[in-house]
RNA sequence: GCGCCAGUAGCUCAACGGGAUAGAGCAACGGCCUUCUAAGCCGUAGGUUAGAGGUUCGAGUCCUCUCUGGCGUACCA
């Protein structure tokens, strides 16, 4: 519908200059008495022109030529809307398209041939992943799944340290319990990694090698073995949610290829880095920034961001055309640095895009559930995806802003699953799937050869519900908003039961119903394919 | 103190580079199954969009200030 009105009113700026270079913009009113589609350019243009804006909307109407097959009326309302009524046989149309294209409807070659890298979970294998990860999880898939949807050949990694602090206290504690285990007495600190996963990788030690492993350092067999299990556990939450990684990019890379070293070096011959108190100093001052910050602590070490800014450097050298992070609120203050690190080195930092998304509260029996994986004071996915099923975790991340603190009401999820909104999507699914299995043996075969006996107000509502959907999924995918898929769905459903308790098959004059069967094939397509994108199934029958 | 994100119906949240009468779901109340799945549909009720100013034809949306909450503000990641 909209590209109709581009087309004519592209033929329209032949004759009035002023559209040439105006903002062209056709929204979906609120109100149905208002049209189809409206566009506020004669409103714009007013102040520009000195004119009134219902003289100019008049002016515009008289000089587009449309196909009478396709608009029905035009009109200006209000201030200086103008307002565009399709035909019902134009909105049934896109039924053929729907049928024809099924699976692939909906998506883009737009930009085909680009290359993105989506970054998410980027957990270190300290422990289970939690409820919180899940967030940063099901919305790094889902956007990877959408930018495939518009053309991009996408590539889901997932970067982690296993060196540094966190992971020399993991392995020093599974020493200790290993030794518990052996029978010594210990001495746990508080500061230690305190879940009992860290005991039965402990045990799964003493099965293996016995009490050999009594005088080996931390950072040997155990934090080895803690690593390995404990990313295979990961690896394993993620299956479950059908979240699988091309890539696990391993920090300690960088180091071992002399890529740190290298990007020092670069840095101090910018002449952007400074030696002070033993450390070295990143002059992010003079990159936009608020303050120098270290990149190499007194001790040697680096700080995080030198091997931040280096990893991200590997990312334009392996020449993605799009870098998406995906991040928690709590690493917002971060990635500005390494934006500014990667411009000094030349780079269009353009190219990446930073999601953040705010932190859940999680609750559980009315009270706040703090979430610490050393402290062990978590809920882990597994357990979540446990009680709930993979569909209603990943919707439920799917269905909120990123912006937005959602609450997860633990005790409310699992008791009341039923009336989650994924449900509401999959049933829609579902009851088509039954209407087909029936009316098909009452020899009733889906037909567009008389889409023009569509006219009803459920069914118009409903056929301007599906020729929303590739332009919903393409702007929720340029802008990296999986919640509109959800909220797109939840009304192709609703208006789609409307349907079903109105507009009958059964019982209807045979090229109405054939009509109405492709309607609801179309639709069926539709829900489909938008719950690919979110990573949730469309089953059969409930 | 400073920075980022937010504050919309009893609860959880929508509202597309400012648009016409701010919408859903849940919860509450009242209806609808002898015909394709009642996990559904129809109806009722529920609001000074945290508050105060400002910008303009027009503000939940943009600007300023105040209040409340989350997250930061490291030679932790």
């Amino acid at each position: 519908m909209k590209n109709y009105l581009q087309n004519i009113f592209r033929n329209a700026s032949e004759k009035l200059v002023y559209l040439k270079d105006a903002e062209l913009l056709f929204d979906k009113p609120k109100s149905e008495s208002h049209g189809d589609l409206s566009c506020n350019v004669a409103m714009m243009l007013a102040k520009k022109l000195k004119r009134k804006p219902g003289e100019i909307a008049e002016e515009i109407i008289a000089n587009l030529e449309f196909d009478e097959a396709v608009i029905n009326k035009i009109e200006i309302a209000g201030p200086g809307f103008i307002n565009f009524f399709f035909t019902s046989l134009f909105i049934a149309k896109v039924i053929e398209n729907i049928l024809t294209q099924k699976e692939k409807y909906g998506r883009t070659d737009k930009y085909k041939g680009k290359r993105a890298n989506v970054e998410f979970v980027s957990a270190n294998p300290t422990g289970p992943l939690t409820v919180g990860h899940g967030r940063n999880a099901v919305i790094g898939d889902t956007v990877a799944n959408m930018l495939e949807s518009i053309g991009y050949e996408v590539d889901r990694e997932y970067y982690f340290n296993n060196a540094g602090r966190q992971m020399r206290l993991l392995g020093d504690s599974v020493r200790l319990r290993y030794l518990e285990l052996l029978g010594e007495k210990i001495d746990f600190p508080e500061d230690y990694y305190q879940g009992e996963y860290i005991k039965e990788i402990a045990s799964e030690l003493v099965k293996e090698f016995g009490n050999s492993l009594k005088n080996e350092e931390p950072e040997g067999k155990f934090k080895e073995k803690a690593e390995q299990v404990i990313f295979e556990d990961i690896k394993n939450s993620l299956k479950l949610l059908g979240i699988e990684f091309d890539t696990f990019y391993n920090e300690n890379t960088l180091f071992e290829e002399g890529k740190i070293e290298a990007l020092l070096k670069v840095f101090k011959e910018k002449n952007l880095s400074y030696k002070k108190d033993g450390a070295v100093w990143l002059k992010f001052t003079e990159l936009g920034g608020e303050q120098d910050k270290v990149i190499v602590k007194a001790t040697g070490e680096p700080t995080y961001r030198l091997p931040d800014i280096a990893y991200h450097k590997t990312k334009f050298d392996r020449k993605y055309d799009l870098m998406v992070d995906v991040f928690g609120s709590d690493h917002a203050a971060t990635y500005p640095d390494v934006l500014a690190g990667l411009k000094a080195l030349g780079y269009d930092t353009e190219k990446i895009k930073v999601l953040i998304y705010q932190f859940v509260t999680i609750l559980e029996n009315g009270e706040v559930v703090k979430m610490s994986t050393r402290k062990a004071n978590y809920v882990t996915l597994d357990e979540l995806v446990d009680e709930v099923g993979s569909d209603v975790v990943r919707y439920f991340f799917n269905m909120r802003n990123l912006t937005s603190h959602m609450n997860f009401d633990l005790t409310l999820a699992k008791k009341q699953s039923d009336e989650n909104p994924v449900f509401y999507l999959q049933y829609a699914h579902a009851r088509i799937c039954s209407i087909i299995r029936t009316v098909s043996e009452e020899n009733i075969k889906a037909s567009t050869d008389h889409l023009d006996l569509l006219v009803k107000e459920e069914e118009q509502q409903l056929l301007k519900k599906l020729n929303q959907y590739e332009e919903e999924i393409q702007y929720a995918a340029e802008y990296f908003e999986p919640h509109r898929i959800c909220n797109y769905l939840e009304e192709l459903a609703a208006a789609f039961h409307k349907f079903y308790t109105f507009c009958r098959i059964l019982g209807s004059e045979k090229n109405l119903a054939e009509a109405r069967l492709a309607l609801a094939e179309a639709t069926k397509v539709v829900i489909k394919n938008g719950l690919s994108i979110l990573g949730v199934t469309a089953p059969g029958r409930m």
